[in-house]
RNA sequence: GUGAGUGUAGCUCAGCCGGUUAGAGCACUGGUCUGUGGAACCAGGGGUCGUGGGUUCAAGUCCCAUCACUCACC
């Protein structure tokens, strides 16, 4: 259980696959997120199908709501929310950043008030654990600290600290053996620091790693040189997790650099605001000359949304706000992310991920290949 | 038929005792959004102020007529 295998390499990408209770996980892949046990209007069967592989539960959500003893009564994850595929949980410590108000942050944890409601809440490494797993997902996450872009270097320097000790207590509060716990290196876009970090994060040798606090508001050109950082000092025996990264050009930049997993709402929640996913880039379905335009999304997609809808009244149903319009956008854009995790894997397979990657940045970047996308590849051993 | 009220942006309305280039919200048109609030934010287009006269240096604003709509009463 938990063991990760490495298939094939290329460069610095690698397919693998990583042992789960409840299945077999091929990488790279792209997880979906599921907030309050459900990706956001998109039903398991639906998840499935469209090849999704791991779906990420927030934990500060399901703490909030319904509450994690409510859920570990009525089945955990996989039976309250009815997907018995693997689960993975955050820690919650990325919301509280995002989302808390009023948080005060100290050795013990922190402490915040809900969003929702205003009731102050404490979040701890211990409780964090104690909560992920009631919740019961397949892969847990240490409680972290994920600090703001820009953030200064003294207390970038203490948080990761902190973060470490947190790790030391997450690991030391664990208790169930069938969950798998990864580690998460922090640092931001300071290689020094991104160093220390990630160097005594591995001394933990937990079943995998996750690179935190990135795609928090920092440029591409700050972000990427932490990445190649991170993924030479993670080992390669071990799954590499980066947090929150979800556009199509950085999962495509960061299998580059040997990066195997991806989380991120991007998929969706720009889904809802009307854009769909495209080789090119996006294309905005609220722009009007959708509405006179018979063609499905992408001709080549395989989602349900292309092979039935035209883009003319899916643009229709996100004008008029109608759910399945949001909904059918949001599953193509997860099963585009899941097309390309999987043209990736074969590209890798077949030792060709340099072409792959070159092909795809052709058509989405027409205007130029920006130098940072061209560094990841030249850095993960893709590009001559 | 009589009386009263209302006509200002696509919609709902604000515009003081007459005083610069007539405003707001929503809608519309673009844009932003990376460990999820269907949220939020940024920018833009759009009005001969129902119509016709009059008073005045100056009228969305005051006066007269007229049209439309609403309400009340014979």
């Amino acid at each position: 259980m938990f063991e990760f295998s490495t298939s094939a390499r290329s460069g610095r990408a690698r397919t693998g696959h990583f042992q789960t209770p409840h299945g077999i996980v091929q990488t790279p892949l792209f997880m979906p997120v599921g907030t309050l046990g459900s990706v956001k209007g998109i039903s398991p069967q639906e998840i499935k199908e469209i090849g999704s592989q791991i779906t990420l539960g927030n934990t500060y959500h399901l703490l909030l709501r319904p509450g994690p003893e409510r859920v570990q009564r009525l089945g955990g994850l996989h039976g309250f929310a009815a997907y018995d595929g693997p689960w993975l949980t955050d820690s919650g410590g990325f919301q509280v950043m995002s989302l808390g108000h009023m948080r005060r942050i100290s050795e013990e944890g922190v402490v915040f008030q809900s969003h929702l409601n205003g009731d102050l809440i404490e979040l701890s490494p211990e409780k964090s654990v104690g909560v992920q797993e009631a919740l019961g997902a397949d892969i847990i996450m240490a409680f972290d600290e994920c600090p703001p872009y820009p953030a200064d270097r003294e207390y970038m320097r203490d948080s990761v600290e902190r973060t470490l000790r947190w790790l030391e207590r997450c690991l030391k509060a664990k208790t169930r053996a069938d969950q798998a716990l990864f580690a998460i290196a922090q640092g931001g876009v300071d290689l020094e620091l991104r160093k220390v970090s990630a160097e005594a994060t591995v001394r933990f040798d937990t079943p995998g790693y996750a690179i935190g606090g990135l795609a928090v508001g920092e440029p591409k050109e700050g972000m990427y040189p932490a990445v190649e950082l991170s993924t030479r000092i993670l080992p390669g025996s071990k799954p590499r997790y980066l947090m929150g990264v979800g556009h199509p050009e950085d999962l495509v930049a960061s299998v580059a650099l040997g990066v195997d997993m991806f989380d991120c709402v991007y998929p969706t929640r720009t889904g809802r605001f009307g854009y769909a996913l495209v080789p090119e880039g996006r294309m905005n379905l609220k722009l009007t000359k959708r509405l006179d335009d018979p063609a499905p999304i992408d001709p080549e997609c395989d989602c349900y949304a292309c092979r039935h809808f035209s883009r003319a009244y899916l643009s229709h149903l996100v004008r008029a706000e109608e759910m399945l319009g949001l909904r059918m956008i949001s599953l193509h854009n997860l099963r585009y992310l899941h097309r390309l995790m999987e043209a990736a894997r074969a590209a890798i397979a077949t030792n060709e991920y340099g072409e792959f990657a070159r092909d795809f940045a052709e058509k989405r970047f027409p205007d130029g290949i920006p130098e940072w996308f061209r560094k990841a590849l030249r850095d993960g051993g893709h590009w001559s």
